[in-house]
DNA sequence: CGATGCCTTGACCAACCTCAAGTGGCGTGG
DNA sequence: CCACGCCACTTGAGGTTGGTCAAGGCATCG
């Protein structure tokens, strides 16, 4: 585990109102649950921070200090059992929070697949500001069951599906997601490594490079580069995904 | 899936603050929310409702009309594909409440194990309850997160456990659950199959019943009944499950 | 007692993993 | 500008865990 840790701290001032107002991920953030005249609030217990690729914001079993709201970039959360082998809970991006466990302890670890820009609250004040507005709490609410039914929806995958079946339900899943943050849905973005995908996926890198050939040689995908893929034949994808 | 629907609604009348007082599980559920003076908020618009063994209360893709607290027994969740395989999402047992996705439709099917008390309230009464006792709001947060880091946990075994250590953590987590609701830690209750095990597991019923036979032949557990499994080195059980 | 349902056990099989080698892009340095 | 090394990915060959298929035990229930 030797990877960088949190690298640059750009906003040690509390810039006043300052990054919310022109915030592109506010929308997609619980940030939304506060009124355009309350948004100061937020701004205030609020530090803006980036990590780098690889830079870890905290560890499993850490004490949970910060809950971290992504506005640019992509994070991975993961566990590890003792032995090494590693399985990775959820990617966030834009829009998505994280470092809420409901124990004092973070109960995964989360590390910048790529460049990230995050804001940073101190978990005090954080549930503080949440006390004090009732629909923060609500949007939270909100969230933490769209958390849950993603995840039965992985339970299913990983408990059921075949290597093929569940690529191509990721494939799918980053799609949507890039649509639903206003982007267009193809091509899909892959700022994770393969091996990121297989520990995502419960597969192994090889499986999953594997599968990515046999999606591009059955004209399923094409893979401009391998950070990006082209869904040539989405109803085919959802076929092998949904198993319709 | 020709099984029974549910099966009686032995409280057709509101009971004006009948049940709660007596209630064993509200002290586990998010009733304890509400004060004393407060739990005929609750009660007005409660229904108990019994479920006998595979009734079904909804099926995945339902609307959402009704949340659910168990108070006595266990309830199983799933997903299905459209081929019949099939995932546990979570086993509920008494003060787990079921039945609240964020979207429109349930999200799984809840089906009796076996036989099952339940409160049950309309989804509407629910949500106005819980807007009007922040108390509440707060208490159904704290359990989301929970929920959500087991779902963190339930997919680091499903993406990356051996057979053994998902049968090891299985036996360790329902010991644990008794526990956690003032029962005896040992022997642990398996009110479910073999099949659901599988399922919960992402196994097969002939996994899982070699893995309880190598259990049984090493020592590490003893099987009085199909149901039942009594837990004689919980160091080995936690070594194999945790990878220690 | 036979039928049924659930579980167990055995023999075989295949999807995916492991191990190993090869490819290709990219940055560095000569 | 090219050679080199590095790293991530791909591809191939063979192994293993857990799945599949099939038979047999053992309760419960009519």
């Amino acid at each position: 585990m030797g990877l960088p840790k949190i690298v640059s701290l750009p906003s040690p001032s509390f810039r006043n109102c300052g990054p919310c107002d022109v915030c592109e991920a506010r929308e997609l953030s619980f940030c939304s649950a506060l009124e355009a005249g309350e948004i100061h609030h937020l701004a205030r217990i609020l530090t803006t921070i980036t990590a780098e690729t690889g830079a870890v914001l905290y560890h499993e079993g850490d004490d949970a200090k910060h809950v971290y709201n992504v506005t640019a970039g992509c994070i991975k959360l993961y566990k590890m059992l003792p032995d090494g082998r590693l399985q990775i809970i959820g990617f966030m991006f834009e829009g998505d929070y994280l470092g809420m466990p409901q124990t004092p302890a973070y109960r995964s670890t989360a590390q910048a697949v790529d460049d990230v820009k995050l804001c940073r609250f101190g978990l005090k004040d954080f549930r503080a500001l949440s006390e004090e507005h009732p629909e923060l709490g609500r949007r939270l609410l909100a969230m933490a069951r769209t958390e849950i039914d993603a995840a039965g929806e992985q339970m299913l995958l990983l408990g059921r599906k075949t290597a093929k079946e569940r690529l191509a339900s990721f494939l799918l899943r980053l799609s949507e997601g890039q649509a639903r943050r206003g982007r267009p849905s193809n091509p899909v973005a892959l700022p994770m490594s393969r091996g990121d995908v297989a520990d995502y996926l419960g597969l192994t890198i090889e499986t999953v490079s594997r599968t990515f050939t046999s999606f591009r040689k059955t004209g399923l995908i094409e893979l401009p580069d391998k950070s990006h893929a082209f869904l040539k034949d989405t109803d085919g994808l959802l076929e092998i995904a949904e198993n319709e």
